[in-house]
DNA sequence: GATCCACTGTCAAAAATTTGACAATTAAGG
DNA sequence: CCTTAATTGTCAAATTTTTGACAGTGGATC
């Protein structure tokens, strides 16, 4: 059977998905149906039942929280490459987040007996434990990130994860973030005033240049050495 | 081959072991080496090379991180019947945390080999998944949390999760949680005058009854209220 | 039962963060 | 080009949390 399509270049960026065996990486591509998203558009929401295992094609996508009393936190940005949605496959639990589409984008879809069939694979299985460890340090992290370290700590740490495409942690980050500051502090938990002056203090050391929905890094190693990343 | 000894019943309240299928607990059980620990004494260390996927058998554990600036981070408990580790073993990075007996207790210790002939089978490597799926969950609970809720939210959150055996989540609860002030605070990332200010406002209230390195819960049905559980 | 250490209770000053508000700037669309 | 919505910049007051300090209490040990 032959592909599809071919295998996105963007998409085998991602240091998990471009280290899958050829034939897994075959495998989950055939698996999956195309599904084209408008910016805005929810692939799932907080609550819903399980309905698959996603490929982020091309656009990004946020998952984030919604609280009863309207505060939002943004817990992570998939971006081209990424794969998600595998823990309510697993324990057959309820979506414990929304996703959204940021930008007009596209995913792959892995339906549930899809995925179980993948799951057959040793090989493959052992690449979801891989996933997994990856996002449960990813979430130590973060965990540690909220509970230890100071705000202005936080904000280069997070700007860094971003500029390596956040869930993605590519190897080459990009010098332009395009994140508002409204989002950046959904995602740090703090509000935009705090956050501002954290920007402020960062653009005054010429670590970096804010400007309108993107924050340019002018140093990487300035700003690594202020999230006290090696 | 016989089993070297019998299943503590301790260690099947848990729920991932306890719905382990038979054949893949007796596995584990036999692939473990017993390993006694005195109180205070560590199983391993922050950034040591990855040894083993460690089941508790008896006492408990704290899983924390330390930073150079002394703050320390209290991430988990883990009691009979917790399972840990697994994360090493399978991206063969760094230990991400120190794990420290608090009291005198006993693991269970499967070394990379066994582990390894162990995920041959695909219903254990299953088993895994869910594991790591179970850990996921818990963690993205700890992150919204530390972003979205009050500090008196968290509170009431984090001590129902320790009635509950903290990472185990046994279905029951128990009455009197054995922690200190101290230790809640730094599981909260605190201090422990604010927390000892949220723990009156409750006892206040007549949820909880604090004691001397313990407290006790008078109302869950309270304690559930504050905590916004359902 | 005397002593010591760990833990809890409490206070006030200092520091940090949020809240609420409003102006200024940028980008997009008609 | 003009209008509009989104985003950023900034302030001050209110609130929350931390810092630092010290007394009191509980439990364990000798």
């Amino acid at each position: 059977m032959l592909p599809k399509f071919d295998t996105p270049p963007s998409m085998l960026a991602n240091p998990w998905f471009g280290s899958l065996p050829r034939p897994n990486r075959q495998a989950l591509l055939h698996a999956g149906e195309r599904l084209h998203l408008r910016a805005g558009e929810m692939l799932y929401r907080q609550g819903d039942v399980p309905s698959g295992f996603f490929g982020v094609v091309s656009g990004s996508f946020k998952v984030s929280t919604l609280r009863e009393d309207g505060k939002e936190g943004i817990l992570a940005v998939m971006e081209a490459g990424n794969w998600f949605g595998e823990i309510s496959l697993f324990d057959g639990l309820a979506r414990p987040h929304d996703v959204t589409a940021l930008e007009a984008a596209e995913v792959l879809v892995v339906g549930q007996a899809a995925f179980e069939r993948l799951m057959r694979s040793t090989t493959f299985a052992r690449a979801m434990s891989v996933l997994l460890s990856s996002r449960v340090r990813l979430l130590y992290g973060l965990v540690e990130d909220a509970m230890l370290r100071s705000i202005s700590t936080r904000v280069a740490r997070r700007l860094l994860a971003l500029a390596r495409g956040d869930a993605t942690l590519a190897r080459d980050a990009r010098s332009v973030v395009p994140v508002s500051q409204e989002a950046l502090a959904m995602m740090l938990g703090v509000t935009r005033q705090t956050l501002s002056r954290e920007l402020k203090a960062l653009a005054r050391d010429g670590v970096i240049a804010p400007g309108y929905g993107r924050i340019e890094i002018v140093s990487l190693a300035a700003l690594k050495a202020k999230g006290g990343v090696a």
